[in-house]
RNA sequence: GAGGCCGUAGCUCAGCUGGUAGAGCAACAGACUUUUAAUCUGUGGGUCCUGGGUUCGAUCCCCAGCGGCCUCACCA
């Protein structure tokens, strides 16, 4: 989208529409600093400090005018100008800082002091002090103008309130609501922080195919896409899983990657087509080792937030979402799937004909036709699930039925059950994990029985023979682990949607469907 | 995909049983050398999401469409 006079919902009207008059001023504005010389647009700035940097060179001695020198650049938030005198404060991506332009020190650029106005980014130079009322303050001595504003920025006080604008111009949203930019900021740390903690316990990260041939590793619908000079179809990948263990198999003991998936569901609160996860392989592990990396992670990252937000460390390890608090004090929860069952479901998830007859009375279609373990996962999602959204500590639960895990290796001495936990936070799945599959012929049934259960449209699935090969080869034992990033960060940071903690989440484009379809029967290639 | 709620000035929001739209901030003109969402005086600014319908008359009622939020379904 090119310039337009106004942000928002009249973007997609053109010259037919009138310009808005605020544009218009500000045009008139740029054109004032052309003729005073200056390029409104400017260039490389050196010896630049941070706010927070700037603010911390004031000390209990400092003077009122200031002692040490400061050069700081950034959006102007705030403007009062109250005649000779001038403050202004800006804001980069460490917080404000107040700047006080007087007459007298500014001398011969006051024309262009009075230029300023509210959304410009500036540059400013002086010493840093404080005003009667104790505001620290760099008094300029020097000033310029980095970019020119053509648009009015958002009310001050406000922000950026429309989510839908906030959703679709991000940029607005980041520099006029300094509590979003917080989010993306705690978001870089904590992925930060997972590499560093994966690093230190001698993993290394990988990146795998995002476009593959066959779209596997997790029950979803694909999205699919077309590589012109192979003439090929490919799916954007639901889960690297396949992948990352095929480097178990050539001797990459501990993997892991944190990238997008792609799964064609439903959009809603906890679900963006395009999500992150951190998926990891250790080989010679299995599922208690990966129940005790995860609450490291998890109660670490909780830990790190809990001193950022001020709170002392050691103390009650409590973090809020939403209405509640959410205790990460270690250990988690632990709870087998089996006797979740029993507690909400009522009977014993191995008992046939009582499963069958609590699945009939719910009203279940065909129960009697259905694989047994598909119904006990069906009527736990319908009676264990809501009930998981009510602790107030984290959840492991564990020991799935092995009808619901086609990936993952049976308990020693109980092939009913395979050894797999999900780890529930405030009631959302946030990790997944298993002790691997690593026999190739169990492996190929599993896959075959899933495929023979599918529904047509749902069978773009296919078998991945190059996978059974590599299994083949021989893979170690191994445990393997999904962190959904978006949502651990909505824990952290208190966030109830997922397109709070996303940058840019997928909006249906201005013009409805019609546009899309029309760019769908774009050709994709110039060639 | 279904249901509920919503769309009013650049931004944040009012707008009664239907009578032709308001405030704050922002903008424009002016005053002001320590303000803190500065203050004071004055001025301008609207396709009330779009298109139909009902009505003497629609921001308001009805229908359809576009977009958003929430709940549900599919999924993580």
């Amino acid at each position: 989208m090119r310039h337009g006079p106004t942000y928002g919902r009249c973007m997609h009207d053109n010259e037919t529409h009138h310009e808005n008059p605020q544009y218009r001023d500000r045009l008139a504005r740029l054109e004032k600093w052309r003729q005073a010389g200056v390029d409104p647009y400017g260039r490389r700035l050196d010896g630049l400090m941070s706010a927070a940097a700037a603010r911390n060179l004031h000390t209990a001695e400092t003077p009122h005018d200031g002692s040490p020198q400061a050069r700081v650049a950034g959006r102007i938030l705030l403007l009062r100008d109250i005649g000779k005198l001038i403050f202004i404060s800006i804001g980069d991506w460490t917080g404000k800082i107040q700047i006080g332009l007087a007459k007298q020190h500014i001398a011969a650029g006051w024309e262009q002091a009075k230029l300023l106005e509210l959304g410009d980014i500036a540059w400013f130079s002086g010493k840093v002090g404080h005003t009667k009322t104790g505001e620290v303050t760099i008094w300029a001595d020097a000033f310029g103008l980095a970019a020119k504003a053509l648009l009015p920025p958002p009310e001050k006080f406000h922000g950026l309130a429309d989510t839908e604008l906030r959703y679709r111009q991000r940029y607005l949203d980041l520099f006029a609501n300094p509590d979003s930019m917080e989010v993306f900021l705690v978001r870089s740390h904590i992925v930060q922080h997972i590499r560093t903690f994966l690093h230190e316990r001698q993993f290394i990260e990988v990146e795998t195919p995002m476009m593959q041939a066959v779209a596997g590793g997790a029950a979803a619908r694909p999205f699919v896409t077309h590589h012109n000079a192979l003439d090929l179809n490919l799916f954007m990948r639901i889960s690297p899983e396949l992948y990352l263990k095929r480097l178990l198999v050539g001797g990459m003991e501990r993997v892991f990657e944190i990238n997008r998936n792609f799964r064609n569901e439903g959009i809603d609160t906890r679900h963006n087509p395009e999500f992150t996860m951190m998926e990891l392989y250790q080989a010679y592990s299995d599922l208690a080792g990966m129940m005790e990396l995860t609450e490291s992670l998890v109660a670490e990252l909780a830990d790190k937030r809990m001193v950022q937000s001020g709170k002392p460390a050691g103390g009650e390890a409590a973090l809020p979402y939403g209405d509640r608090m959410i205790n990460y004090a270690r250990p988690f929860e632990r709870v087998e799937y089996r006797e979740l069952f029993a507690r909400h479901v009522g009977t014993d998830m191995g008992d046939r004909a009582a499963v069958l007859a609590r699945a009939t009375a719910q009203g279940i279609e065909n129960a009697a036709s259905m694989d047994h373990d598909v119904l006990v996962g069906l009527l736990f999602e319908q009676h264990a699930e809501p009930a998981l959204a009510t602790y107030d500590r984290p959840v492991f639960v564990y020991d799935y039925p092995a009808g619901l895990c086609p990936l993952t290796r049976r308990k020693a001495g109980n092939p009913a059950i395979a050894e797999r936990f999900e780890l529930y936070v405030a009631g959302m799945e946030l990790a997944n994990a298993y002790t691997e599959l690593n026999d190739p012929a169990v492996q190929e049934a599993t896959f075959s029985a899933q495929l023979a259960g599918q529904k047509a449209e749902d069978s773009m699935a296919k078998m991945d023979h190059d996978f059974i090969t590599a299994l083949q080869a021989g893979m170690p034992p191994a445990g393997g682990l999904g962190v959904g990033i978006d949502r651990l960060v909505m824990l952290l940071v208190n966030r109830t949607s997922i397109r709070d903690v996303i940058l840019f989440p997928l909006m249906r484009p201005h013009g409805g469907r019609a546009i899309a379809t029309e760019q769908e029967d774009t050709p994709t290639s110039m060639a």
